[in-house]
DNA sequence: TCAATAATTTTACGCGCGTAAAAAAACTCG
DNA sequence: CGAGTTTTTTTACGCGCGTAAAATTATTGA
């Protein structure tokens, strides 16, 4: 910096002002910088600034397990919002595993970032290591909440939109059962477990568990497995089927298809099933499946706006914030 | 580190070299820190440490869509094997688009990476700008070749993986048309291509090609729409397709599906599909997609193993290195 | 036990930059 | 044009650690 402030024909604590907010500096001075900076393609040293800095241009965004679509489109979302902003997106995932999530807090602590976007394992998470790291970093919450936790939670309103499309089921045929992981790793299913039991009592009817065994993230196959044991077994009193998400509906319908019941609605047909979360691969099950899409894009920017409110306040909030996001009933053809 | 020096009764160079390698310094004065490190949970500024290291633990690794559970897969293999080997995983995606991918290679020159793992956006790659930072930076490729860019490339073998496809689907029924994208972002897609040209070939037939119109990366989409499209204009010639991959069969077995065409071999069935890459949802298309399983973890642990003896050469290969993986045949119920 | 060897301590410097304070220079506007 | 204001320059220190060199201490092995 200083070679390239001597070359440059600026001083170097005003370069340095520069770096750190090209506004900061006279017009005049800042094209000379820009034009000094086209030909000796100068670039602060990352290490050098975040040590000095007390806060880094660093946002760490957790998510509970990549690879699956859904929180790989909505992390891509929220990256792009994050670039935007001036920030860098540290991206990391915790596979599903309580460790890796903790693992994943000490990485982010070590950064010093700005600020965090957590969405949390939910029940699996160690809920004193999130606290404590939440203590420490403007951590905000989103996807599935953590009572308490963090500064805000920003999510989908799972009793909305599964009374949504309960509601939509018991309309158009007959009232659904709801298909689920006896032990789910997924942080929203128990939301949605008594918000069915719920909406089931709303409209007269008595709730009806399908529990698929099985651990961990393997939705699809969980589903496709549980779902050819549960047809095998006549197990199955409703011809509709509501799953808790669209990735174990996604597999249940892989099991109809090779069992020959037939999914879609209306004459013809056996078996009605519908998912939540318009999951991206959704639109491609045979037949497609009606589901229920989550405003991720609104999760993801309200989740970012928070933030930098947060990072640019320079405080704590003084009162929880939670917003929930209406879903919005996808009608296909499976249901 | 001072001060922690201090409680610890050892001096802080000691410390600094045991942060380096705890292997290095005598066991006495092992336990003795690694005590006081339970009392006073001390950690090294990462900033101040890789300001003064050279060479940092940090390995970059950028794949081309992360949104894609292919890739998000191979990516969760190597962050593991890189924090099993005592490095930091770095993980970018390139989302697709070229201006993205040079972002992401900035991002890494100014992290001053040991390493970087590089699955290009291949042909939609700035050749010169990952050439220059090949320069810069150990870098191995995978899963799409640059040729002659990088210390190593690591893959999957397409001539043989689709030779073997070809030859099967040749074996027992009609031979395969080729179903992929007319402009593909997919970086595979033109080896597969020549290589299924040259199979059918050498297995007597003329090759036949069905191209799909369409952009980007929502290759489901597009083989749902173009398969539509085709079905409707009854331009299939074969009563086999083979796709360019997994993500293309599953949107053109939806489309098939709509269209009342029952996908599967045997009689009673009008059309064989067949894909490649063995995707994490091709087990559950209706039916089972017939694909060719890629060797993902072989693929990553040999870019890994090849990296981090790059790294720990501390110069470069003197020529450059490739390694094909052969594929296998998953034979399911769609072909 | 003693010399040879290995590990640690002491001392000191430097990494590349942020930033504070005072002085100097450059603007702004009537 | 000159007083007032803003920006830049000069000077200087500190961040938290790596690391080199010389001195000291601990360990090893015969």
């Amino acid at each position: 910096m200083e070679e390239f402030a001597a070359v440059s024909g600026i001083s170097r604590p005003t370069v340095s002002k520069y770096f750190n907010n090209p506004e900061s500096v006279r017009a005049s001075t800042r094209k000379r910088i820009e034009a000094a900076l086209q030909q000796y393609d100068y670039r602060p040293n990352i290490y050098a600034v975040n040590q000095n800095r007390h806060l880094t241009k660093n946002i760490g965004i957790v998510v509970p397990y990549l690879a699956d679509p859904f929180f790989a489109e909505i992390a891509r979302n929220i990256e792009r919002l994050c670039i935007k902003a001036g920030f860098r997106p540290i991206l990391l995932s915790s596979h599903g595993d309580r460790a890796q999530e903790i693992d994943n807090l000490e990485t982010l602590r070590s950064i010093k970032p700005a600020g965090v976007l957590l969405a949390p394992l939910g029940r699996w998470s160690d809920r004193t290591a999130v606290e404590d790291f939440c203590e420490d970093v403007p951590t905000i919450l989103f996807d599935s909440n953590i009572e308490g936790v963090g500064e805000a939670f920003i999510g989908s309103d799972n009793n909305q939109s599964i009374d949504l499309i309960v509601e939509y089921l018991c309309r158009t045929g007959e009232p659904p059962s709801f298909f689920e992981m006896r032990n789910p790793a997924n942080p929203n299913a128990r939301k949605r477990r008594s918000a069915y039991k719920a909406s089931m009592q709303a409209h007269g009817h008595t709730a009806h568990f399908l529990k698929a065994g099985g651990e961990g993230w393997g939705f699809e196959e969980i589903g496709y497995r549980e779902g050819m044991r549960m047809i095998d077994a006549r197990r199955i009193p409703s011809n509709t089927i509501l799953c808790s998400n669209d990735r174990l509906a996604i597999g249940f319908i892989a099991a109809a298809y090779e069992k020959g019941m037939r999914v879609g609605r209306g004459p013809g047909f056996a078996l009605r099933v519908a998912g939540h979360d318009d999951h991206p691969f959704s639109r491609y099950t045979c037949p497609k499946l009606t589901t229920i899409a989550q405003d991720y894009s609104a999760i993801a920017k309200t989740s970012m706006k928070e933030l930098l409110a947060l990072i640019g306040s320079r405080q704590r909030r003084q009162e929880r914030l939670t917003t929930l996001f209406a879903g919005e009933l996808i009608m296909r053809e499976s249901a």
